[in-house]
DNA sequence: GTAACTACTATACCAAAGTATACCGGTATA
DNA sequence: TATACCGGTATACTTTGGTATAGTAGTTAC
């Protein structure tokens, strides 16, 4: 059928799923602060105090609750060292560190907006 | 240099492009009636009240603001014909349909993300 | 004992985003 | 004359998202 999910070009078609699929996505990146935490998240694992540091004007009100966000749907992994004091590393899932791709295709796109967009403005055509 | 902005594969490593590329993008699609907008235009040029109805739940207010914005960022394009009484056309521009490569990248990404969710709670390695 | 570091949480507030409802001028139809 | 369609706008309200500021418990250094 058109709506069978194995073929990825057919589930292209079907419109319902591909809004449920884009959704998710949205909801990974929804908010202010997704966007900068995965962007840092992406050099490596950081605790949290390095992550505050690392985003500017960020307040660990909102840090600790996009954290939490993102480990919920299993972006990032929180583990818990046994160190004294603890320390709380951040890391990527896997699915976060794919994430980059869908970054990848925005940058291309925005890079060549930007560039249609300058041409209209100079006249060029 | 590494900021030459000729060589895509150099302009992802430049962060500072990188991160303005994904802001022009961020911006193209914030708020909660981008995506569906644009969605509904994918098929096709549409005219005010086809939108209204194509796009459940929106109010005209809405609609109107997000067009707006869309046309400024030349995503969307405003066409008046002189009928009587008089019909407008809205319609992606070049940028606006090639945004489809987002899309499906999303959508790519949104699938492989839900399928690795859900074979972590069934227990599947 | 007091200051500083870690990883946060709590409370209160503020601004942006979105909704609800009504309305506008113009035209066509019954 | 009344109703309905078109492409919107105006006003007021609510909801959501984010900020500001302070404080928590535990540990180490001076």
């Amino acid at each position: 059928m058109a709506c069978d999910a194995t073929v990825l070009a057919e589930v292209k078609m079907c419109s319902s799923n591909y809004v449920m699929a884009v959704n998710d996505t949205m909801n990974v990146i929804n908010g202010k602060w997704k966007l900068p935490i995965i962007g840092s998240l992406l050099y490596g694992k950081k605790r949290f105090k390095e992550l505050e540091r690392d985003i500017e004007k960020i307040t660990p009100r909102m840090l600790s609750k996009e954290l939490k966000d993102l480990e919920m749907n299993s972006i990032v992994s929180r583990t818990v060292h046994n160190t004294i004091p603890v320390t709380v590393e951040y890391e990527l899932t896997e699915s976060g560190q794919r994430f980059k791709n869908v970054l990848d295709v925005m940058v291309e796109w925005g890079l060549e907006h930007r560039q249609n967009v300058m041409n209209e403005i100079m006249g060029n055509k």
